[in-house]
DNA sequence: TTGCTCCTCACGTCACGTGAGGTGGC
DNA sequence: TTGCTCCTCACGTCACGTGAGGTGGC
């Protein structure tokens, strides 16, 4: 190894020597983070090694996830900035939380074949939903929180009854008694479901947006998802749980 | 609850009951991933249960990882895309390592309040080192693989000599004799140090770029980082061991 | 009349990528 | 002469953010 020659790089070189491209380093030098080198006669450029390791170390700093200004910053203090190496840290550490919740909540999904927008709650239960059903859970998400999705997760997980199947099919000019019939027999499984979950008896209470909001998107997600006799069904199960415990309940 | 009230959402309310902004929602509509809803005579925005649905799902998939385009993809396909979600579970698997990587070495240097440009092999020692030295050891990172800069790690990181400092403060206009005095010490460190890892004999060898384009960039990097005596004293050195080696080689 | 919300351009952000059109050495 | 490299604009990408300027209901 002899220590005379002075070697100049192009452009590509030092790109090359540090692992980038010849627009990120051109890049640098528009944004004033890399001075630009004399040039050749023709007009190229001849970086040097003050250049090079400029670049290496924009580029460790920039692998690390810091951006350019933040580059910049630490590039003109004389002490170490702990304070900014502390803060990127946490911001790494919050990526990892988010990227492994994903990844559980993908791993749910590829276990049951869901589409990606599924609720893990819903995961193992999304082949028997019907359209409706989806878009109902889907409010369901953005109207409660996640403990109680869970919860609503597991009611749906309970076995396919003759009951949800006859609720999915009901025709939208199904007759009363057929309405009145399902209803009774809805009303039997939610009182049973109230047992388990008792923030069922008034689930707007444990929704985010607040009580009204959580009933007025629930309402309207009823009225706009489901047939006219499907929710006439709905608001009779409404009146016979209502009946129970207003039979119960003083000045009713 | 009452099923027969029929609301609608404004743009902003649209946008909080998704967990989202209103510039968001208005940038679904320009990418044609959101469907215009009908509007007021005012020409204000009514929107509905379809659009809280769709809005809802973006959000989930977003939230996920997937870029719009991927979404859309998704929201035309009547099968999941398992093969979307197995690629963005490679992806978040791969960010996830990288983040892992960059806290590591986060705490490599935040337990020794190094700069954040500093190589974590060279962490413990990064107060020891001048500017020379720093930029020196951030070549020495563009040039060699990573097992090559950790054992150079430990190098520097046995306890300063004297002759450390030495050749730290060797005068640019230092004479002959203080240089060969110089260099025979450390060709004898250097020695020492080629027992322990004898890679070093031919360091270019284990170079990432290739062997001629080390050389060149070390021979660059150490003619422009150092001062005339110091240069001088590690020709000398290179003679020493080359001598050594010379000797005991056919055909010297 | 004032304050608040809604609307539509239009330009900005971040870290580059991608041609477009021209020059210079072998 | 051809192929390759270098150069400088200038516009594109991605997922929105940020005013700018104007309207409408209370």
């Amino acid at each position: 190894m002899r220590f005379t020659e002075r070697v100049v790089w192009s452009t590509r070189e030092l790109a090359e020597l540090a692992g980038t491209t010849v627009k990120a380093v051109r890049h640098y030098h528009e944004v004033g983070l890399l001075a630009e080198p004399e040039r050749a006669a023709n007009g190229y450029k001849r970086y040097r090694t003050s250049h090079l390791v400029r670049l290496l170390r924009i580029r460790r700093l920039s692998d690390l996830g810091l951006s350019l200004a933040e580059i910049e910053r630490m590039a003109g203090a004389a002490e170490p900035d702990l304070e900014a190496l502390r803060a990127l840290d946490a911001e790494l550490a919050a990526t990892i939380a988010r990227a492994e919740r994903a990844r559980a909540d993908l791993a749910v999904l590829l276990e049951h074949r869901a589409p990606g927008d599924t609720l893990p709650p819903f995961g193992p239960v999304a082949e028997r939903l019907d359209g409706r059903g989806r878009d109902f859970v889907t409010v369901l998400g953005g109207v409660f929180d996640e403990a109680a999705v869970a919860d609503l997760g597991l009611l749906v997980a309970a076995p396919d009854t003759a009951d949800d199947t006859d609720f999915d099919q009901l025709p939208a000019d199904a007759d009363e008694a057929a309405v009145e019939s399902l209803a009774q027999r809805l009303a039997a499984r939610v009182r049973r479901d109230h047992e388990r979950l008792p923030w069922l008896r008034d689930p707007a209470a444990a929704a985010r947006g607040g009580r009204r909001r959580a009933e007025e998107v629930m309402a309207t997600a009823v009225a706009e998802i489901f047939n006219p006799a499907q929710v006439r069904a709905l608001v009779r199960v409404q009146e016979l749980l209502a009946d129970e415990s207003g039979d119960s309940a003083p000045g009713a």
